[in-house]
DNA sequence: AATGAATGAGCGTTCATTCAT
DNA sequence: TATGAATGAACGCTCATTCAT
């Protein structure tokens, strides 16, 4: 292949230096990061910084896609044995605690990006709302859910649960609020009509 | 008024400014926002500004500090004939759709002032923990709730509401998650063995 | 007096509010000085200090030009019983340590006025010049000498001795030098051939 | 060389743009320049200003720091056939004269570094006093004097000399009163008894 | 006459960005 | 490709000065 020689490690190593900004920008924000400082904690000179991102506009608009793009979705390892509802519940807060710090930077990121008036977000503003609903329909896909109302309701009670444990983590449990969740949901299905 | 002759004013006008400020920490974030930016939009010099607050940092942590101690409570025009706890479910949802917008910029600028490790944090980190707490006991006693699972569970749904709105308003609404969680405390609570 | 009501009084108090800027110009410099530290150190507010200066420049040029038009030459207490030069040249040493400090501040600001390109130096700079030499005039009739180039060793060694005590006052002593410079004269002037 | 690759470059540097600064800062004084104007005038933006001075204050006091270790001291050129005390004095005014607008702005500039109370001046205020002890020694190494008073009397005559001229240079000559110093000097030796 | 709040130009400093090596 | 010195616009903040009271 004579005309695309190193694109793949020049894009490799890019999405590398990527994944080690990601901790960087949700620590301290958008407007408090200083290309100084990406630079010195993940490795680089600045000059290498700016070889592969032409701005600190375009970089953080390049891991905001990324984020986007990674699927951090219940692997078939969690669902062992797993039938009832309830026991999909405990196993989405299973799932939760373990990716817990992940999800609050994640969270954290994208709301430090909607505070960016000056940023050009319109070309990636519908990736991250469809990277949102990805969520939630993996979740009533887990959960065997087909009432979006419930759907919803599970998912801001997770993101509830992820902000106020960023405040405080001893203010609230996840497991048991998922323990609860479980309980009101069979409550709240057993009552309902057949339909 | 011989003694505290001017004070009052200062401390007035100190607050009234503050007050001007909310918005724009809300929405531009603390390191993206400019001093200039903040005399401009609420309407001094900046030398006048600095003349009421001693940096911006200073500026910052009264604002919250001044957040902390407002008392957003619910009014009692708000509780004309609300008995059962599905009254005052739905009674709490319009209360929230009323005040959303302060719910979520207080949010936003509560999650902002984690961010910022370098600021002067711990004098006022108690406040904000006591803030949420208060909310939450607000909630609690409203809704004539003694489980703190549950009223966690409320208040995380309302986080998680707040904060999915904020990102898509049309992704999910209050009166109908406020009537799903009616419906499913009353299950849950219905099904409960009598303590 | 109708017309000429209470000039007296504004310009004495004037005159009161330089003399205490005195020391503040010398310890500080002019450039290093705000009006608020004066106005602050001289009990004042802005807005009375702008009231007898119309600018920091005025002040500060006023302040020269009082010092150039003050008169601390050796009283006739200081001469009693003072005839031969060695006695002179000892009492003009007393004198001399008697007001160090204002000699020494004098200084400070006279270097500090040439410093300051920006100032209107023309009007003022001829006086700073008379009023240097009429001390030394002052030094010749003192100790009875008609010799200008003797004049001019006494008061630069004056002049080196005061600088030199300000970095380090006990490097030299005014004593000290003052009665090897009586020896010294004595020595030279009876060398000298009768002319 | 490994080591130590481009300390030397970038410390050589630091140090021209040091000797740049001398006579900026002797003729405005530290409160009255601004670091835009050092920039401009030593010819680099402010910030290679700031890339080799952390702060204005460090500029400042690394360039007292730099004067206090300079060697100024009479060169062995200066002495040819220098041999009576006489002959050494007036070798010394010539080596004056040639240095004379070094030394003027040396002076000008230890006054004001004594002058700013809020520079950290406890380090280097040590090595200024060194640095005039050491200038003195040398003067009375040269003049072949261990009489310190002698010594005093002649290093403050230069001072005093240089700070006239700086007001006036035509109040005073350094050729003549080194010529009288030379008289004087002779007069007052001769006459010593014999110790 | 006296005050001190208000102003905005300008200060010391930092920042995103460029470019010679 | 990688570096870090260099740039100058813009930041947080201060200052001389004005002006309503």
């Amino acid at each position: 292949m004579l005309f695309m020689p190193k694109i793949v490690d020049h894009d490799r190593y890019r999405k590398e230096l990527l994944k080690k900004c990601f901790d960087l920008f949700a620590q301290r924000g958008y407007g408090s990061l200083t290309m100084r400082q990406v630079a010195q904690e993940i490795g680089v000179s600045t000059g290498t910084l700016y070889h592969y991102f032409p701005s600190k506009e375009a970089l953080f608009l390049q891991l905001i896609e990324e984020i986007t793009q990674q699927d951090t979705s219940i692997s078939a390892d969690d669902i062992q044995g797993v039938e009832t509802i309830e026991e999909r519940i405990l196993a989405l807060g299973q799932f939760l605690m373990e990716h817990e710090d992940y999800f609050h930077k994640q969270t954290l990121i994208f709301i430090n990006f909607f505070q960016q008036p000056e940023l050009e977000q319109e070309p990636i503003i519908e990736a991250v709302k469809r990277s949102n609903q990805r969520y939630q329909e993996a979740i009533m896909q887990f959960l065997g859910i087909d009432n979006p109302a419930i759907a919803n309701h599970v998912s801001c009670l997770i993101d509830g649960l992820i902000s106020q444990r960023a405040f405080d983590p001893e203010s609230v449990s996840i497991k048991g609020q998922m323990e609860l969740l479980a309980q009101m949901l069979s409550a709240y299905l057993d009552n309902q009509p057949i339909s």
